[in-house]
DNA sequence: AACCGATGTTTAGCATGATGAACATAGGAA
DNA sequence: TTCCTATGTTCATCATGCTAAACATCGGTT
């Protein structure tokens, strides 16, 4: 019994990411101490990710390896134009999808950051652009973001059709739902 | 100089995820073998995840442990009840960001699979629903649809009003445009 | 000069999740 | 019955990224 399935394997592209959730928040961090302080030092770096010293030395220097961290003269941390870049592009992909969902969505705070935070590194450069635009188009016109407030605030009210509704069929119904007894061919 | 600052560090959520991308696929494959074949063994699950059949062995063990997996007196795998559910809110977010990166976004198939596939397991329940809805509302209006699939087109003209644009403000510029030379306070 | 504290690095250990190889076992073909 | 193949498990190993603890250094105070 040959099985001709192979759904491609593209999953483990996230574990082949290069930019993982980690590396990205030390860059995040590096940036954002040079502009709140004008340095960062590895004991920094440490003290705003909440982890050891031993473990941000160890991270450093991997991303040092890699190019996206250099150090001053005086030992202090400087991101490299590479490092920058990629900062740069987590940061906007964190406001991009924390504005998204609190603005559009109407999620609740928490529950925004948190996925955002989680998703920031994941989303690529096009998908991160045309989120922007979208929510550009949605809030510049007052009655348009008006209407989509209203949708969001009627989902308490739950999904009630989801056989007519295409949109649902095509997610595979409503989500939350428990999916219906299914018979094994 | 001490230190006020801290991002609160809900940075580590990530890691603290209790279901990791990994698992979600091993659940999603038994969802799917069993579908398709009505059946689903450890060598299925390696085979269709392209990992050694040693490595499907421990990881669907651990989810034995999670009581996520069963199996029956054939010692075929079968999922519990709660892996059920998690196999089923994975898929469901994966079609909704897949299908919301391509036809509402406009992004291609290539990278709205590659995105969704990797932020699927991390969008919680309520963003998931919300996002469904938004679709539904945009998509649902053909003449919405319409100027939706307007704005994404003319992306490739490039944001030329960032200076104006009240989103591209807060999000902190365009994407994709390098940042300014920072002064070193 | 001697010392102390702050900073940074290194090492051992842990957990996850993979590989490859060795091993155990059950069932059908010869 | 014997043997071969498919299936499943276990073990040693690797890489990431963390902790805790030991160690190394530098610089200012006494």
């Amino acid at each position: 019994m040959s099985r001709k399935i192979n759904d491609g394997s593209y999953w483990r592209e996230f574990e082949r990411n290069d930019l993982t959730h980690s590396m990205a928040h030390y860059l995040m961090a590096i940036d954002s101490l040079r502009d709140d302080f004008g340095y960062a030092r590895v004991t920094d770096v440490a003290e705003v990710l909440e982890v050891t010293r031993g473990a941000a030395s160890m991270s450093i220097s991997q991303l040092k390896k890699r190019g996206w961290v250099t150090e001053d003269k005086n030992k202090f941390l400087l991101l490299t134009d590479e490092g920058n870049s990629i900062a740069r592009l987590v940061e906007q992909n964190f406001n991009v999808l924390s504005q998204f969902f609190q603005e559009v969505l109407g999620v609740s705070k928490d529950v925004a950051l948190g996925d955002a935070c989680k998703m920031e590194h994941l989303m690529s450069l096009e998908t991160g652009r045309r989120l922007v635009w979208l929510m550009r188009y949605i809030l510049s016109d007052e009655s348009r973001a008006a209407e989509v407030h209203e949708v969001m605030a009627n989902i308490a009210k739950g999904c009630d059709d989801v056989e007519s509704c295409p949109i649902c069929a095509d997610v595979g119904g409503c989500l939350a739902k428990p999916k219906a007894a299914r018979a094994s061919k």
